[in-house]
DNA sequence: CGTCAATTAATTTTCGATTTTTTTGAAAAA
DNA sequence: TTTTTCAAAAAAATCGAAAATTAATTGACG
């Protein structure tokens, strides 16, 4: 019995239209569509995701407080701005918190841990990392599949508020990937800096894996700084 | 000249509708005034706080995204609930997360830091504990001048996210810390922990202010998990 | 008696229009 | 030219009511 839908609402059922629109909002910004300092007029963006005043504003006022979308009183939103310095701040803090839920995941991650992440590596592994073999060209199921690799490293660190940072600034980072890959495709390896890191981990040599983690964001981080964007002011 | 107010905005000029309730709603869940647990219904708010649907729901959707209330789709909004596990799991990352801010704050805070310090100190020493003597009432100056001692001790990190972070979850343990001042006042000296912090930070001793600082927290949450309110479930 | 479906009531979510504020840009004054 | 002023246009914020959804109630039926 196919089940059709008939009302208004988004077909990701079950959520509200705000919910809906935050989602996707959330993925042009992170993905880089929807590129830093750009200003996010009301009604462009109601045109853009066909909703209504109402929506539009929760999902800008949810992604305000992430520190997606920067809103400034009676003057509207924008998405939040990039600079180097900003980088440099977010990767050191990146570090700083996922040292500690490496760390904690390694002491206290039991089997359910070890094997969701062996899950996760696998299949990671199993996806090229651009969709075009010569140029770079982002593939959707990559960017999901290293997001929940990352994830799951740190998934067993027994606070779910610092999982909640660190998924904050993973967000963030994520926007500033966006400009690095380009330049650095197909060079770099990440494939197997994943696997050395995966390694460590399993293998419960948390200085070794923490080393790994903080070299890896560390070199994204040098290639971004290194590369000529406009967008990155500071 | 007197300044008329001949707008319906807020007296806190500036802001918008939005910000004014948001500001007034986080204090009234901050100070349990709106207990965890409680339901808000969209109509109980509007009246009040004296304020239309738009902005009300706005406030409660960056009050979500702080996590001092839930959004469930279709469901409305509560004030978020607390439970000793809760605490349990804030109080770890709060000591993770401040640890790193005091350290760092010690290592790179210059004079201003540490001048800005020396004047949080002094003034959280010049308000009483308790607006009454004999028995705990809450003083909103105390815990102004409290929480900004808090803050500009770990003001220093060199990450604003990281400071973010530690204030979310200030904000947090606000929320538990009601609970327990009732029940430890007048025993407890808080003036003296205080006290005893600032001399190891201003010192720059990072081990010693660190350990005050954690065991600081650690009693507080003690004193909590110890008392049987009827509030706190898990 | 209990339970299940249908109806009603309560509540949340969304829309469309109105009000308030900021921005723009052209004309007047320095 | 440069600055100031003011009105028109654009945009943001808010309101009031409609639409959609969930929760409560009732009453038929096993």
């Amino acid at each position: 019995m196919e089940s059709v839908n008939t009302s208004l609402r988004p077909d990701a059922n079950g959520g509200t239209l705000a919910s809906d629109v935050y989602d996707r909002l959330r993925h042009d910004i992170l993905s880089g569509i929807l590129p830093p300092g750009e200003k996010l007029r009301a009604e462009y963006l109601r045109e853009r995701y066909s909703v209504g005043n109402s929506p539009m504003r929760e999902a800008l006022n949810r992604l305000s407080s992430d520190g997606l979308v920067v809103r400034e009183d009676q003057k509207g939103f924008h998405v939040a701005t990039v600079s180097r310095s900003e980088l440099q701040e977010l990767v050191k803090t990146r570090c700083w918190l996922e040292e500690i839920a490496l760390r904690e995941s390694i002491a206290n991650g039991g089997t359910e841990w070890e094997e969701s992440l062996v899950l996760a590596f696998h299949r990671l592994s199993r996806v090229p990392r651009s969709s075009d073999q010569r140029t770079y060209s982002a593939n959707p199921e990559w960017e999901i599949r290293h997001r929940e690799f990352h994830m799951t490293l740190i998934g067993a660190s027994g606070s779910s508020w610092l999982e909640g940072f660190c998924q904050q600034l993973n967000d963030q980072a994520d926007r500033y990937r966006q400009f690095a890959v380009a330049a650095s495709y197909p060079k770099r390896n990440e494939l197997d800096e994943h696997q050395a890191i995966f390694d460590a981990a399993v293998n419960g040599d948390a200085n070794e894996a923490v080393e790994l983690l903080q070299g890896h964001y560390r070199r994204t981080s040098e290639i971004i700084l290194n590369s000529d964007s406009e967008l990155l002011a500071g």
